[in-house]
Parts: C-alpha cells; structure tokens; sequence
RNA sequence: CGGGGCGUAGCGCAGCCUGGUAGCGCACCUGCUUUGGGAGCAGGGUGUCGGAGGUUCAAAUCCUCUCGCCCCGACCA
C-alpha cells in the first residue's frame, strides 16, 4: 500500500485527552480518533490491527470447533424481560423505541439471544454439543468510560457459547475454550495469565479471566510465585503465619510465643476508635487487634471480625451471605445493634446477631476487640474462652506476601492486570429461565448446559500496546501488526532510490507480504519518525549511500538491529 | 452518581486573578533553498474564545445557567 493513499494522521504530540499509554498511542499514530465519550472510530491502521486478532481469533474459534454467526446489534427488550435482566441490568443497557413505541435495547452481551435460537432449533441429544460464536459490536452505558479502547461504550467483542446435555461435555466444552484461549492470546504476543475468577452474578461452577500483565491494568491478580495458582482479588485465597502461637516449637522463632491464655481485662481507651488509635493507645502492633465490622447483607446483619491490620473483602462476604451487597451500617444503626457507638463493638457479649471470624483470626490468642461500651477495649480476649463466632471463613483481602493456600512454600503477589478475555461455566441459568430443553435417548426432556466465552478485541488491542512500545512508539508484534513491512526512500529526487524501494516494494507484494511504502515526498527525519511512531515490525531503508553500493537497510523495530541485505536479494527471496 | 479539573486556530498551550485591538509553538497554504532522525528563510491567519443569558460604555476575562470532555472512586470484555 501506497502510504499517500492512506489515512494516517500522525500527531506530533500527544493530545491531552488521553492518559493510558496505549490510548495516546493510538491516538498519536492516527489509529482511532474519539466520537463519543467511550465511542471510537477506527480508522485504516488501527482497523488493519482489529482484522488481525479477529481472523486469530477465528482461526483458533474455527479449530475448537466453534461455528460463527451474527446476532443482531439491536435487539428486542421482551427476551431481556424473559430474564429478568431488563430490570436488573440498570442504566448500562441502552435502550431505544422504535417508531411504534417498542423497547428495545442495544445489545451489551448475548445470552438471551442465544438461547432463544437454540430453544427452537435443537430439540434432540443429537444436535448436541454446539458452539456458537460471533464478533459484534456491543454496547454498554458505562458509568465511567475511560483509557480509550479499554474501556469504552461501544467495543468490539467477540463472545461464543456452548451447549452440552451433561456435565462431562460442557466440561469439554469448556476446557477447549480454555485451550483455544491460550492459543489466541499467545499468538497475539501477549504475556498473560488465566487466573481464577469469581463467577460473580452469573452464577456458575468455574470461570477465569485471562489477564494481560500490565502495571496499567485496572484489574489486581494474586499470583503464587511458587506453584502458578492465580486468582483475582474476589476470589484469592491466602493464609497468614500466626502472628502469635501457643505451639512449642515456635518459641525463639521471629514469632512471638504467647504460651498461655491470659485473664481477660477491661481497658479504658477514650475515644479510641480506630484500629491505629486503640494500637497506639495500648502500644501494641495493629495485628494483635481484632476489630467488628457491623455488616448488612441482603435481609441479615451480622459481625464480621478481621484482624487489625487485614481489610475486609466486601464481595467475599456478600458471597457467603448469598447476596449481591454487603455494606457497613452507619454509625446510628451500629450503636443501635451493638448497644456502643461504633469503634467499641466487639464479639464478646454480642447478641443477636451472628459472628463471621475471619480464618487469619483462627490463630491469634490474646488479641484485642472493643468492649461494646462507649470508652472501653477488652484485653486479652480469646476464642470459645471469652466467645464463639458462629462461622471461619475467607473474608479478608489477600495481601502481598501472604502464604500461598495452594502450596506449602509459595508466597503471593499481587500484580495489576487488563482482562482481555473471560470464560464462564454458565450451567443451566439461561436455559432453565428460558425454557431451552433437549430430548435425550428415552424422550426425557433436560435442561441444556451451557457455558460462555467473552474476548474484547478492542481491549486486546490496546493490552497488546501496554505491552509493546517504547518512548518512539508502537512496537507491533508481527501477528496483529498492521503492515510487516514498511519501505522508506530516504530521497524521493533520486530516482535510483525511487526505483528500488518500489521494485522491493512490488517484489515482497508478491510474495503476499503486507507491505506499506512510504512514497510521501517528506524529508529522512519524518518518515523515521512515524515508521518508529506506527511500529510496523520491520523498516527497510532506502537510501543514496546504499543504493551506490546495491545494498538496503533492514531494521527491527523492536530491537533497532540493522543489518544490510542486497537489494536484488530481497526483491528475489523476500526475506527480511 | 459523588469528588477534582478542563473547554481559546487542526494539535499542544498562554491570556482570565486585576474587563479595553485574541496570542505563542507546531501543523497548514505560497515561493525559494534543503534531503539519513519531526529542515531553513520570506510571506500568509485559517477563531462563534464550547453554548445561552446577565452585569458593563466595553466581556475570552466578572455572574448565572447549560453542554461537552478528562481524571479519582463504587461496576465490567
């Protein structure tokens, strides 16, 4: 391709909409341009990059036996109504009338769609198993939309789904998703992680996330650096050493041996409420605290305890209340429960309401809590001696360093990640509201299992460039590069240059090499300088110097190596 | 939706506090020179100062309203 020809408006400087690197990137090398709040055109280059992953994506689809089709972007709102999601998905789905007062909506996923299709069309066990994917256009009314084509409002998705008639297939199912994932995010040259996820909402036995390793992410993994177990911060498990331990053979180790139970005791601590105050206050580490959270989750209020120094972890209680929330009450409703103003509740003499320990609690002797008074610490508490919670659980956030649950001598850390693509086990929440039933070899009718598939082309594109660039620009890699080669005549006056970039030009065309010739009539610096800026993999040089000698440049982007190859030998093999 | 900020030429910004002729760099157009890392000289201004209303002899500047965008938080591919 002729680079006249092409729309490619370069910026000199990076426009100060943007923040994240990829997308002032992609604005700099006239990629995409901004129409909307979270809403992008795409323009030559940055649509040649988006063509790319899809066709891997395809290719990888294609093979694990996925078949595609296009569902409508519009859709009608009484299937979402069936769901019951025309209510619960809130204001992120856009919705629209038609001319006769219709609701419909724009499409944020598919679900509904999809098994509406297949409810009417398979009826036996013989249909069965089936994969249906497609890469649509999908919207959603973000709250916030932001870092360009990370997060937009409209983004490019490619979502699949699969149907089994037991579990063992959607199992399959699912693992060959798996697989096909792993494939596609390599071959775009990304480092990534499959990590477990939460199935959140939508309900399920597994699902991950596949997360590309970028200090920009929005996302934090919890990673062993040990046995490869990975996890997102709802779902990571951790455990904590004792802080404090009764066992024998801990004495004179870093841990401190507290070898008996002391005798509970009162303290005064004026307006002392906070786990820093009381620490200070008594002099004592924060970790020796053990504090009550007065939680509400759905219907139930209950105490939750972590330790001083650990944080709760909203989503991992709600789960284990079975709800979608779980909130702090305020400090009127707190001293309402309790009895005390908040800052001084504390398990000991609670009632009413049940006690949620968190396991790191598990361990401790002799910690600290309030007194469930106003002014008041207990001192010296311990468990089933002083109280009994009514539950251990995985409450807390996992923090950098704690011991793996996995394995015995891994320790966790945590590193930010771009989710870029997300499998879930559905089972049969879809296919139970909505009737979507399968005949098996008696004439039973069952429910069909099935399972879903998201990737964020768009997402994927810009992880790629989080991941690939340098302060001159993109650096592509070679598989969703949007041209291999770019060809650049140093001199467009000299007609030897001339004639030998466009006789390489016309030779690695032939050999069906994706190449970009840059015939604008501008000087060395510039064409350098957006070669470097739109990151083709690998720029050939054509200069007077060279050319005198027969001989070309071929430089690598991404390693700035140069090595010097004859021009008739390139033109002949088209080998870079 | 809460908090913070921005809106002036295609892009990046100054001017606003303290009201008085709209400015700088880059880009762009013309000519000449130049040609291996975003060239030099000369000439050219392409603008509804986001919009509406108000105060004033006079508003980019002060006031009110409004629209758009960006950043931080709670949700998600």
């Amino acid at each position: 391709m002729y680079y006249s020809k092409l729309l490619i408006p370069t910026l000199r400087e990076y426009p100060g909409e943007a923040e994240v690197i990829s997308h002032r990137l992609m604005l700099r090398a006239g990629m995409i341009r901004r129409l909307a709040a979270g809403i992008y055109n795409y323009l030559p280059l940055g649509y040649r990059v988006i063509r790319k992953i899809e066709s891997i994506i395809r290719e990888e689809m294609d093979r694990a036996g996925a078949q595609e089709v296009f569902f409508p972007m519009v859709l009608p709102a009484e299937l979402w109504r069936e769901t019951g999601r025309w209510d619960q998905y809130g204001k992120e789905l856009l919705r629209l009338k038609d001319r006769n007062d219709r609701d419909f909506c724009l499409g944020p996923t598919h679900e509904e769609v999809v098994t509406d299709l297949i409810r009417r069309e398979v009826k036996s066990y013989r249909q069965l198993p089936l994969n249906l994917y497609q890469i649509q256009t999908k919207f959603r009314d973000e709250i916030r939309p932001r870092f360009g084509l990370m997060r937009g409002r409209e983004f490019i998705m490619k979502d699949a789904y699969s149907f089994d008639t037991d579990e063992t297939g959607a199992e399959k199912s699912y693992r060959k998703m798996y697989d096909a994932y792993m494939a596609i995010f390599r071959r775009c040259g990304l480092t990534f992680k499959p990590v477990e996820a939460d199935t959140g909402l939508i309900g399920g036995s597994f699902s991950h996330e596949f997360m590309v390793l970028a200090d920009t992410g929005e996302e934090a993994i919890v990673s062993c650096d040990s046995c490869g177990y990975a996890a997102n911060m709802e779902k990571a498990e951790g455990r904590v050493a004792a802080g404090f331990s009764l066992r024998p053979q801990d004495v004179g180790t870093d841990l401190q041996v507290c070898p008996e139970l002391l005798p509970l005791e009162k303290k005064i601590t004026p307006g002392k409420k906070s786990v820093e105050d009381v620490a200070v206050f008594i002099g004592v580490e924060e970790e020796r605290l053990v504090k009550t959270l007065i939680i509400r989750g759905g219907e139930r209020i209950v105490a939750a305890l972590i330790r001083g120094d650990h944080e709760l972890h909203e989503i991992k209680l709600a789960k284990l209340l079975g709800c979608t929330e779980a909130q702090l009450l305020s400090p009127a409703e707190v001293e309402e429960v309790t009895g005390a103003p908040s800052g001084f509740s504390g398990p000991v003499g609670l009632k009413g309401i049940p006690i949620i320990a968190d396991l790191a609690i598990k361990d401790m002797v002799n910690f600290i809590v309030g007194g469930n008074e106003r002014d008041l610490h207990l001192l010296n508490v311990n468990l089933f001696r002083d109280f009994a919670p009514d539950q251990f659980a995985d409450i807390r956030k996992v923090r950098e360093g704690d011991e793996c649950s996995r394995c015995d001598n891994g320790n966790l850390a945590i590193v930010r990640g771009i989710e870029v693509g997300h499998t879930f086990k559905l089972g049969t929440k879809y296919s139970e509201t909505m009737g979507a039933t399968y005949l098996d070899e008696h004439g039973r009718p069952h429910f069909i299992i099935m399972g879903c598939y998201g990737i964020g082309v768009g997402r994927t594109m810009a992880a790629a460039i989080e991941q690939n660039h340098d302060k001159d620009g993109l650096i592509w890699p070679s598989s969703i590069a949007p041209y291999k080669v770019i060809i650049l005549p140093l001199n467009m006056e000299s007609e030897k240059v001339y004639g030998a970039a466009e006789a390489i030009y016309k030779g690695l065309e032939e050999k069906g090499i994706e190449v970009l010739f840059d015939d604008r009539n501008e000087r060395a610096g510039v064409k350098f300088k957006d070669a470097d800026l739109i990151g083709i993999p690998y720029q050939v040089i054509v200069g007077d110097k060279g050319i005198k000698r027969g001989i070309v440049e071929i430089k690598e982007r991404a390693t700035r190596a140069v090595k010097e190859v004859e021009v008739e030998k390139l033109i002949l093999t088209g080998e870079l």
